[in-house]
Order: structure tokens, then sequence, then C-alpha cells
DNA sequence: TTCGCCTATCGTCGATTGACGATTTGATAG
DNA sequence: CTATCAAATCGTCAATCGACGATAGGCGAA
């Protein structure tokens, strides 16, 4: 694992670790056409807020915005999740260390 | 999606939004066996600044501690992605919106 | 051109994060 | 009991994040 994929993973989890991003992800994902200021009022945040997350999710790669006359339209790029989705595929490896309490049912732990 | 399951998916995106977690969780992964202090020669930073870092992981439940003697045995619980997978999963849905320039190959986007 | 709508950017604010050294807690060894 | 080592917690600091209102820019309609 190079510096280099190990920041762009912590970004891609960045642009997903935050509620209203997970939200506006969703409902691009929900949306059969192209959508623009109708998030604004779908996420229920002021319209500069909503941008600047469109801003995020588009630094990080993962939305494209298309310019579509007065709106944008703005879509998902699925495959940008890919590089995440593996990590966390690689995990399990070590599911039988010496001491996992039971992974398949960690119910109580030491919080 | 309730706001739960929302604020859950957040949570799980954060512990993995910070490259020295990234690399926690990778070390987790590869030792055959347990490991404790070991972790803070490896990654290169302070003692104090590992272990927040493991008191974060521990508290989106992505890992367990188990006491062993007088170090601590640290485990993976790669359960806890599953929704974080699933989420991801469920997105490319609308990989036939109207405007997406090229899913299979968003080389140039609109930066 | 001028108006109105949609989006992006700017500036600011409080809250949170990440890092560190210093200290405290906990358990084993002597 | 005391020394020692490992891990957690505390206190502090700079940096980043998230939200907002205000403002600027682009495009179509009148």
């Amino acid at each position: 694992m190079t510096p280099d994929s190990e920041t762009h993973l912590s970004e891609l989890a960045k642009a997903l670790a935050h509620p209203a991003r997970l939200r506006i992800l969703q409902l691009l994902a929900r949306t059969p056409g192209c959508i623009g200021g109708d998030i604004v009022g779908a996420i229920g945040l002021a319209q500069s807020t909503v941008s600047e997350h469109l801003r995020i999710l588009k630094a990080a790669g993962v939305i494209s915005g298309e310019i579509d006359g007065p709106r944008i339209c703005y879509a998902l790029a699925p495959q940008a999740f890919a590089p995440l989705s593996q990590f966390i595929a690689t995990l399990p490896l070590a599911d039988d260390t010496c001491c996992t309490p039971s992974p398949t049912m960690p119910e109580k732990d030491l919080t």
C-alpha cells in the first residue's frame, strides 16, 4: 500500500463520512434523471451548504457535474468507490487471530 | 434509510477517513497474532496519538481490544464494515441516468 | 438588454479533529 | 512493597470541518 493510495482511500472514506453527503449520494442513486437544485429542498440545508457538499463529492471524484443549460446535472461515478470496497474486502484476512472474541457476534466489547 | 443508519454509516466511514487508521487496520489484518504496542512503532506516531486512533476505531466498533495480561490484544471486527459495503453496493443503481458522461471510463470531468 | 432563476464562491463563526508531551492507571516481575 | 512496562487519559495547541448569509457569475426568457 503506497502512501498515495492510503491518502486516496482516506479521501474516499471522508466523502462518505457525513450524513448529508450520504443522503445526497442516495438521492442521486435513486433519481432516474438529472437533478440540480432539487437537492437543496430534499436535504434540508442551505443552498450554499449543499453546494459545498457537492464540491467535496466532486473533488473526491465520486460524482460528476455536467452543465445542462441553466442547471447542472449531477451523476454518480459508482466505480469511484471500487478501491474502498476492495480495501474493505481484503480486511477480514485475519479472522483467525488469536483472541478474536467472536467475530460473527461481537455483541459486547470492553467499551 | 433511517437517520440512525445514516449516522452509523457516516461513523463507519469516518473510522476509515484517516491514513493512520487505514494503516492500523491493515496492520491488524496482516498480523497473524495479537498485537499491542508494536503498532506504535509500525505507524510512526506518538503513543498517545495511536492510542487515540485505536479508541476511535473501537468506538466505531471496527476493532475489539481484549486484555491479555500486561498488554492488549487488538483484533479486527471485519463484519462491522458490512453496512458500508452494502451501501456502496447499492449506489450504482442509477448508472443509466440521463447524462452520465461515461460511468465505466470517467477520465475527464469538469473538475 | 434586463430580469429572474440556479449554482458557485467568499467570509465568518463555532465545533470538531489530530497531534503531542505529560501524567495516570493497571498488571506483572522481582 | 516497589520497580517497570504497556496502555489510556488529560491538557493544550493549530488546523480543518460544517453551517450559514451575502455576494457574484451564467444562462434562458421576456
